[in-house]
DNA sequence: AGCACGCCGACT
DNA sequence: GTCGGCGTGCTC
C-alpha cells in the first residue's frame, strides 16, 4: 500500500499537490501540519497539509517530501474552513489564502548554496572566472547563488555554476533556514554542591576582600531569590550594579551556572483592574446588546464618538472569558494605537495579545503558539484585519470597531478580502457573536441591520456630556472674490486659529494632500512633469526639493528649468499639507507648527512620536492628512479647520459621498474631546452640497436616506452586489484588446449590468495599463451562479495566446 | 509565484 | 561568441 498527501502551497494556483509518503509518515502527518517540500527543479516550498490518503495519482509520479516541519498541526480545522470559505467567495487561490493568513516566519524557504569540493584539486582546468569563484569558497565555506553573482559581476551565474560541477570543483544544495528564532533569557541558579545551607556558609566565607564584587553578586542572588524564584542574570548585574562579567566568572570558578530558558518578546504586567462603571445609557446599550444576541449573530453599535463604546465593549470581552471564550478585537491598523493598548491591559492584563503587521516577524510567531494553544496570555487579541487568521479554537466574541473603515479590505494582487465579512463567517464557524462598532456606520452595516439582518443598538448620549462641536461652513469662492483669502487661508479662517491660540488652546487643520503642491506647471509653455512609470503628474515636495510619484514612489529632484522649454518659470499649483505648513509658519510665526502625514511619519514610531508631542501641547497647531483622525484623544483641541471640503467630495466613485461624511465626522470627533464646545470650520467652494449640510448638522440618518436613494436608483450596494475585474498589462494596445474582449463575453452573459471597460483616472500605474469592469449583480441573481460564469469566462480568456500575459484580478465586493 | 529554457539583439 | 532581456510553460 502506499500512501500520499495533498498540501496546500504558498503559490497562487487554484490546486493542491499530492506527494507520497512512507506509511510510518502518514501515520503521524495530520491535516494542519507543515511539511517541507520538493517543488520545480530546485525549490523547497513549505506545504501545508491537506489530507493524507492512498489515492495514487494517474498522470504524473508524486514525489516525496522533503522533511515533516511540525510534531502536531498549527492549522486547525476551523481555520481551513475559513480559509475556503475566503478562496470561494472572493475568487482566490487557496494558497494565497495560506499565504496571507501565515506569519511569514513559518513559510521556509529553501535556497540554493554551493560549497566547495574537498577532494578536487585540479586548480588548472578552471577558467580565470571559475576560479575566482572557487577561490572565494577558500574564504567562505559556503555562498548563495546572489554573492557568486555579485563575485562575478553579472546576472547570469547558472552556467558558470554548472560548469564548476561539471568539473567537480563544487556541489550545490538546498539549504532552508528555520526563520522563528526564539527568544531565550539568560537565568542564574546556584551549582548542586553548594545548595545546602553549610555550603553556602563557607561559600561566602570564600572571598576574600579582593573579590568584593563577586561576593555583592552572590548576595543580590539571593536577595533576588527570596521573592522570585528564577534569577535573571540582567536582574542581579542591575541591582548589585556590576557588569555581567563578575557573574562569568563566579561560573569559571563552578560556583554558579548559566541556563537558558524561553521566553516570550512581549510581555505585560499581570495587574488586572475592574471595569469602570457604567452610566445609564452605556448600561441601557450593553443590556440591549445582550438582548439583540440572543436573537442574532450580528449586532451593529452606532454610538457617536467618545460616547465610550470601548467600556461597552470591555464588559462584552469580561463575560465572554468568563464563559472561557477567545476574544477577538479588531481595528484598523493606524486606530491600534498603544492608548488603546494600554487601556485594555489596565482591565485585562496580561490576557491579551497584540498582533500587528508592524510588530516582528518573531513576535507574530509566538502570539499565533499563544492562540493555538489558547494560553491564557491569548485570550483576548487586539489585532489588525489579518488577525482573522489566527490558530482560534473557542472563539465567543468579535470585536470590529469602526467597522466602516476602509482598512478591512485588503488590496493584495491575489486577495482582495473584506476583514468586516470574512470575521462575520469566522464567527459563524465558531458560533461565535459579532460586535460592529462605528460612529458612523457604513452604509451597508446600517443597511443590514435595518432591515433585521443583523441587531442595531444606538448610544447617542456623549459620555461625561461633552458637547458637539459648532460647525461653520466658509465659502471660499465668495471669500475669494472679495479678496479676503490669504493663501489658502480665508480670514474666517485665520480669525478662528487666532482665538483658538488666544484661548492657550490647540489647533488641528485637515488637508487632504500631502507634499507641498499636486502639480508643477511651466509658465511658458504649460508643461507639467509627470511620472515616467505612472500616468499622473509628479507631486511637488519642498522639503526634499523633489517631484515624487504618490503611486509607484518614483523620485526625481525638482528641475530649474521647464523639461519641455526650457523656461525657468515654473510655477506651483494646488496645495498640499507641506505647503500648509509653511504658510502657517510665516503668519503664525510665533507659535510651533507640526505636521503628520505619510511623509512625517515614515519611521516605526514616529507617529507615536508626534501624536505625543501634540498631547503634551509642545505643538499649537498640527497640520494633516486624514490620518490625523486615528484613534487619537486630542483634549486641548478647541478648532478643527479642513482646508478645503471640496477634495473630499470630488472622488468618482459610488462610495464617495458616505466616505466624505465618515471622514468628516471622524474629524469633528477628534474637536469634540475638549470640555468646552470646540469649533469646526470648513472652507468649500460649494456649501450648499448636500453632504456638507448633512454633517454640518450631524445628520447621519438625513445622509443615510439620500444615498439609500441614490444606491438605488443606480443600482449600487447594497441592493446590487459588484464585481469588479481589472485587467493589467504594460502594453496599452493588449490590454484594451483584452479588455474589450473580456467585456464583450461578460455582456452576452450578463447584458446590461456589465459596466466598462473604462480607464481608471490614472490609466497607468508602475508601467503597466489599466482597464476595469464592473458587473453588477442584481438581488435575486444567483452570486456563486454568477460567479462560475466569470470563472469560465476567465479561463477562456486565459486560453488565448494573445491574452495570456494580461494579469487578471477579481474584486467581489470591490468599491 | 518562481524558475528554467529558448529565442533574440547587443556587446566585450 | 556570450550576456541580458523577455516570452512561455510547468510545477505534484
Amino acid at each position: 500500500m502506499q500512501y500520499f498527501i495533498d498540501v496546500i502551497l504558498p503559490i497562487p494556483i487554484q490546486k493542491l499537490f499530492t506527494y507520497c509518503v512512507t506509511e510510518a509518515e502518514s501515520d503521524m502527518l495530520q491535516k494542519g501540519m507543515r511539511v517541507a517540500v520538493p517543488f520545480g527543479k530546485s525549490k523547497i516550498y513549505t506545504g501545508l497539509v491537506f489530507s493524507v490518503h492512498q489515492d495514487m495519482p494517474t498522470l504524473y509520479e508524486a514525489k516525496e517530501i522533503y522533511q515533516i516541519l511540525d510534531d502536531s498541526p498549527i492549522v486547525n480545522e476551523f481555520q481551513l474552513e475559513l480559509w475556503r470559505w475566503v478562496s470561494d467567495y472572493y475568487m482566490c487561490p487557496l494558497g494565497e489564502v495560506y499565504r496571507a493568513s501565515f506569519p511569514s516566519a513559518f513559510l521556509l524557504q529553501s535556497e540554493t548554496i554551493i560549497l566547495k569540493n574537498i577532494t578536487f584539486t585540479d586548480e588548472s582546468i578552471l577558467t580565470d572566472s571559475e576560479f575566482l569563484v572557487f577561490e572565494a569558497l577558500q574564504y567562505k565555506s559556503q555562498l548563495t547563488i546572489q554573492e557568486i553573482a555579485n563575485i562575478l559581476g553579472k546576472k547570469k551565474v547558472m552556467p558558470s555554476v554548472n560548469k564548476l560541477i561539471n568539473k567537480g570543483a563544487i556541489y550545490i544544495e538546498e539549504k532552508i533556514y528555520e526563520r522563528y528564532k526564539p527568544k531565550l533569557v539568560k537565568y542564574v541558579r546556584l551549582r548542586e554542591e553548594f545548595k545546602s545551607d553549610n555550603s553556602l556558609k563557607k561559600l561566602l566565607l570564600q572571598f576574600s576582600k579582593r573579590a568584593e564584587k563577586q561576593r555583592e553578586a552572590i548576595l543580590t542572588f539571593f536577595q533576588i531569590s527570596l521573592t522570585k524564584k528564577p534569577v535573571k542574570a540582567k536582574d542581579i548585574e542591575k541591582k548589585a550594579n556590576i557588569s555581567s562579567y563578575v557573574l562569568k566568572s563566579l561560573v569559571n570558578k563552578n560556583i554558579l551556572e548559566f541556563y537558558y530558558l524561553q521566553t516570550d518578546r512581549v510581555n505585560f504586567e499581570g495587574v488586572t483592574n475592574k471595569l469602570k462603571k457604567l452610566d445609564e445609557f452605556q448600561e441601557q446599550a450593553l443590556s440591549e446588546i445582550k438582548e439583540s444576541f440572543t436573537k442574532k449573530d450580528v449586532t451593529l453599535l452606532y454610538g457617536v464618538a467618545s460616547s465610550g463604546k470601548t467600556e461597552i465593549y470591555s464588559k462584552l470581552i469580561e463575560e465572554a472569558l468568563n464563559s472561557e471564550k477567545q476574544v477577538l478585537f479588531l481595528l484598523p491598523e493606524n486606530a491600534l494605537t498603544t492608548q488603546i493598548i494600554v487601556r485594555l491591559q489596565y482591565y485585562f492584563g496580561n490576557k491579551i495579545s497584540v498582533y500587528h503587521p508592524r510588530y516582528s516577524m518573531n513576535e507574530r510567531v509566538e502570539v499565533w503558539n499563544n492562540v493555538l494553544e489558547n494560553n491564557t496570555k491569548a485570550q483576548i487579541i487586539l489585532g489588525t484585519r489579518t488577525s482573522i487568521f489566527l490558530p482560534f479554537s473557542n472563539l465567543g466574541l468579535i470585536i470590529v470597531d469602526q467597522e466602516h473603515e476602509n482598512y478591512y479590505k485588503s488590496f493584495e494582487t491575489y486577495h482582495r478580502y473584506n476583514a468586516r465579512e470574512t470575521s462575520i463567517v469566522l464567527a459563524k464557524i465558531h458560533k461565535a457573536k459579532v460586535l460592529l462598532g462605528s460612529a458612523t456606520p457604513s452604509i451597508e452595516s446600517y443597511f443590514n441591520s435595518r432591515k433585521g439582518k443583523y441587531g442595531l443598538v444606538k448610544l447617542s448620549n456623549r459620555f461625561g456630556k461633552l458637547k458637539l462641536p459648532k460647525i461653520e461652513l466658509i465659502d471660499i469662492r465668495e471669500k475669494r472674490l472679495k479678496n479676503k483669502m490669504r493663501g489658502h487661508f480665508s480670514d474666517r479662517m485665520l480669525e478662528l486659529i487666532k482665538d483658538a491660540l488666544s484661548k492657550k488652546k490647540q489647533v488641528i487643520l485637515f488637508q487632504n494632500r500631502r507634499g507641498f503642491s499636486p502639480v508643477v506647471v511651466c509658465k511658458v509653455c504649460s508643461h507639467i512633469p509627470q511620472c515616467t512609470n505612472c500616468d499622473v503628474s509628479l507631486t511637488y515636495h519642498k522639503f526634499k526639493h523633489k517631484l515624487c510619484c504618490h503611486y509607484c514612489n518614483f523620485q526625481r529632484v525638482m528641475p530649474n528649468k521647464c523639461d519641455a522649454c526650457g523656461s525657468s518659470e515654473i510655477n506651483t499649483r494646488g496645495f498640499g499639507t507641506e505647503q500648509i505648513e509653511i504658510e502657517l509658519k510665516n503668519i503664525f510665526s510665533d507659535y510651533k507648527i507640526g505636521r503628520l502625514d505619510l511623509d512625517t511619519v515614515r519611521g516605526k514610531y514616529e507617529y507615536q512620536k508626534i501624536t505625543y508631542v501634540f498631547q503634551s501641547r509642545e505643538i499649537d497647531i498640527i497640520v494633516g492628512t486624514k490620518m490625523l483622525t486615528k484613534g487619537l484623544c486630542f483634549e486641548n483641541v478647541y478648532l478643527v479647520g479642513i482646508m478645503n471640503a471640496d477634495s473630499l467630495l470630488n472622488f468618482p466613485y459610488f462610495r464617495s459621498h458616505e466616505v466624505a461624511y465618515q471622514t468628516m465626522a471622524q474629524i469633528f470627533g477628534s474637536a469634540s474631546r475638549s470640555k468646552e464646545q470646540g469649533k469646526v470650520a470648513i472652507q468649500t467652494n460649494n456649501p450648499n452640497h448636500q453632504i456638507l449640510k448633512q454633517v454640518s448638522t450631524s445628520n447621519y440618518e438625513e445622509m443615510y436616506k439620500t444615498e439609500l436613494k441614490e444606491r438605488k436608483q443606480y443600482n449600487y450596494p447594497p441592493y446590487y452586489r459588484l464585481i469588479k475585474i481589472t485587467l493589467k498589462h504594460k502594453d496599452f494596445m493588449r490590454v484594451d484588446m483584452g479588455a474589450n474582449w473580456f467585456f464583450k463575453s461578460l455582456y452576452n452573459s450578463f447584458g446590461k449590468n456589465v459596466l466598462g471597460p473604462t480607464s481608471p483616472v490614472v490609466t497607468r500605474v508602475r508601467n503597466q495599463y489599466i482597464k476595469n469592469i464592473s458587473i453588477k449583480i442584481p438581488p435575486k441573481q444567483s452570486l456563486v451562479g454568477t460567479k462560475k460564469t466569470i470563472i469560465k469566462i476567465k479561463n477562456t480568456f486565459e486560453s488565448i495566446k494573445d491574452f495570456r500575459p494580461i494579469i487578471v484580478i477579481i474584486d467581489v465586493d470591490s468599491d
